[in-house]
DNA sequence: GGTAACTTGTTACGATATAACATGTCAAGA
DNA sequence: TCTTGACATGTTATATCGTAACAAGTTACC
C-alpha cells in the first residue's frame, strides 16, 4: 500500500509537520497564535477534514472563544498560508501534509471513512493548463477533489 | 476566441439543449415536469451559475412553490439525470452544455463576471485516474473546477 | 377505478458562513 | 516609556445554504 494511506503515528508526523509550519511563519514574519496552533494542531491530529464548527467545538472546550468567526479566522489564515486546505466537497478543512513545498495538490477523498490524501498531480495540472490555455482561459487556480475508496476500504469491500 | 467563451444568442443553445434534454428523458422514462423543465430553462437561460435561493426565487414569481426543497429536488433531479452541473466552489448550479455526451468536465470559473464554462478534460482525467491508482484509491467521481480569467475579462483587464 | 410509485407543497429546522463592532495585544518609533 | 497603529480576538446578530418529515396531489398501470 502507498505510504500516504499506511496507517502511522499521527502525533510524530503532527509534530514533524507542527515544527515546519512554525519555522515558515518566522520566516514570513506571520504569527502563528496560540489559537491558530491550536487550530493546526487538531487538523494535524485529526488526520482527516474536519468542519469549521467541529473544531469550534474542541476550541470552546479549550477557553477559547465558542463563536463561528474564531474558527473561521484561525482556518481561513492557516488556508491562506497554505498550512491548511479547503475541501469544498465536504465544506471541511484538512491540514496540509506537505508544508512549504510548492504544490497544488488533488485531494483523494474516501466516501466511505471520509479520509482526504493529498496527490502529487503534476501532470494533471499540466493538463489542465494546457487546456485552459487552448481556450484563452487564463488559469489561476485549480481546485481537484476526486471522490472513490481509500485501499483499506476498498480492500474491506 | 474559442466558441465556448463567444458571445451568442442564448435562446438557441437554450432551445437546442431543452429538445435535446426532453428526448433523452423520454428515452430513459424520466419524466421532466413543469417544474424541472422550467428550472432547467432557468438555468440555461442564465447561462452562468445559479444558487438554488436565485431559482427558487424566479420559481415562486411563476406560480410555483417557494420553499427551498422545491427548487433543491428539481435541481438534485437533473443534477442526477446529468442535465445540469453543481459547482461546489459556487454553492451553485449550472446547465450541461454538453447533454447526452458522455462526459466528466472540468469547470473553467470566471472570478470576474463569474460565467462557468464546461471544458473537455479527457488527458487530464486519465493522468488524475493514474495517479488515483498509483495509490491504490478507486477513484469513481472527480470535479475539477479551475478558477481564473475568461478570455472577455482577460481582454478587458 | 384501484393502487402503488412518484411528485409537489409545506412546516420546521439544521448546517455553514460572514458583517460589524468592541476589546485586547504586541511591536516599533517618538 | 509611552504612544500609536496594526493586528488579533471575542461577541452579537444575521445571512446563506441545505434537508428531514409529512401531507396532499398526480400518474402509470394493472
Amino acid at each position: 500500500m502507498h505510504p500516504t494511506f499506511q496507517s502511522h503515528d499521527h502525533s510524530h508526523c503532527a509534530g514533524d509537520n507542527l515544527a515546519r509550519a512554525e519555522a515558515l511563519m518566522t520566516e514570513r514574519g506571520a504569527r502563528l497564535t496560540p489559537v491558530r496552533k491550536r487550530v493546526l494542531e487538531i487538523l494535524l491530529e485529526a488526520h482527516r477534514a474536519l468542519g469549521a464548527y467541529d473544531v469550534l467545538q474542541r476550541l470552546a472546550t479549550e477557553g477559547f472563544g465558542n463563536q463561528p468567526p474564531v474558527a473561521y479566522r484561525a482556518l481561513d489564515f492557516l488556508v491562506e498560508q497554505g498550512l491548511a486546505h479547503r475541501i469544498q466537497r465536504l465544506n471541511a478543512f484538512t491540514a496540509c501534509m506537505h508544508v512549504g513545498e510548492s504544490h497544488a495538490p488533488a485531494f483523494l477523498i474516501c466516501r466511505k471513512c471520509d479520509t482526504v490524501a493529498e496527490a502529487p498531480v503534476a501532470p494533471v495540472r499540466a493538463a489542465l493548463e494546457a487546456t485552459a490555455e487552448g481556450l484563452g482561459f487564463a488559469l489561476e487556480r485549480a481546485s481537484i477533489e476526486a471522490i472513490g475508496l481509500c485501499p483499506n476500504c476498498r480492500e474491506a469491500a
